[in-house]
DNA sequence: TTGAAAAGCTGACCAAAATCATAATTTCGG
DNA sequence: CCGAAATTATGATTTTGGTCAGCTTTTCAA
């Protein structure tokens, strides 16, 4: 709406920062400003982007559904993040559900300036493979932590990745409020197991808790159990 | 040695074959052929990679080693498959190891010639992107597999994959073969639970086997288990 | 403010899969 | 062709985690 993209902080994050001043006022010019509640979606599972969505504000968790008819959250993004921009290259329809876990403000930028650039800039388009490589080799890890470490070890790190990116406030509060569903839909198990997991943590002292905000007290303890050692 | 990418096959199935007819002789001028006994590692987690990988024939293992000693398979790569693409872009050492599990031919080519594409081939560029985000995806389904599927189940897609990807022979017997071990990093299992699927599928008709070659009796129950039918 | 719905919690039980142990078979170098 | 090493196979046992059921607390809208 009201601020140009060419001042807007959050590119400094992505991209877009490899952007040229009039590409940047084109992608500025055509963008759309959202706000939206905790809870909304962005775009759906299957559906045809006709652009991507950059994060102002917020967070949002990117999903898929399995056939089992549980969700696997794959990704947490917040300010800074561009969420679409796969299947806009790709031109496949979204492979992921994107939904605000907290209330959210993105830009969204129609495809086609995203497209024109990345046929005429090669820093731009460089820039956005780069992003690319890093996302896949995260992706690996992922992976690797899925199938070879014990749903209590996930949970751990999921704790200590919302500390280490999203940050904690003045009480040591974790700054991101998930439910304990959506935490076992990062970790992919069942919502009860991540319940007693965290109860477990909480009985331990590992963490504390205060309705569904979480701290956590013995940062060394969860990255001990992470690494495998103690049990 | 002998043979130019100008003319080589493979090409058709990468990005390479985006790239112009000058930057392709200069990358088949220093390219450097490369045979590999089944076993043998082309390059290890954490190495420097000075260039890529693009495979000629045979297949190879990209794996990861987690915390517990167990190796994790993340994708099996064949004829026409970059490798090392990746830590190239992003300017990182290597995230995984990559090793022959048959004999094989690569080419190796010094990352120079790859990079200096990059920045002055929009069209390269555009198409490794669309390769990588095309990964990116089929990143996201290995994930959710490996988080909501049973072990049965995803042996069963991983027989599925073999087929589909590497063919059988005049016998019906699968082209690739691996070891019970192999299979077990792929899907994220002990080797034992491994061998005693492959051994009930046996029992219930699904597969036969002979040695270590596997043939596929059976496609649409591994199918229906696959997709959550019966048990 | 209140009452229904959602989310969180806990126990009991069961199924899936890891681990440990040991034996049979295959592979392969000499 | 032989024997050691690797791989495959199978049984017994334990651990992990999923499912079901019932209960409490929190949230939120009428």
């Amino acid at each position: 709406m009201d601020e140009r993209c060419e001042n807007c902080i959050v590119r400094k994050f992505n991209a877009l920062r490899a952007m040229s001043k009039e590409e940047l006022k084109a992608v500025s010019d055509s963008k759309v400003t959202r706000k939206l509640k905790k809870g909304e979606m962005i775009f759906d599972e299957g559906e045809k982007l006709n652009g991507v969505y950059c994060v102002r504000g917020g967070v949002s968790k990117l999903a898929k559904l399995s056939s089992n008819g549980k969700d696997q959250i794959v990704k947490l993004a917040s300010k800074g993040e561009v969420l679409g921009d796969r299947s806009v290259i790709a031109e496949e329809s979204s492979n992921l559900s994107a939904t605000a876990v907290s209330d959210m403000e993105v830009c969204f930028i129609p495809k086609e300036a995203i497209v024109s650039t990345l046929h005429k800039n090669p820093d731009f388009t460089y820039e956005v493979l780069r992003h690319m490589a890093h996302d896949l080799k995260e992706a690996d890890d992922v992976i690797v932590n899925m199938s070879q470490k014990s749903v209590k070890q996930r949970i751990a790190e999921a704790l200590l990745y919302m500390k280490n990116h999203f940050g904690e406030d003045a009480d040591g509060f974790l700054t991101l409020v998930l439910s304990r569903e959506d935490i076992a839909n990062v970790v992919g198990t069942a919502t009860e197991s991540c319940i007693r997991i965290l109860s477990e943590f909480r009985k331990e002292g590992y963490i504390k808790t205060s309705g569904k905000r979480m701290a956590i007290k013995e940062e060394q303890k969860l990255q001990d159990l992470v690494d495998g050692f103690s049990s």
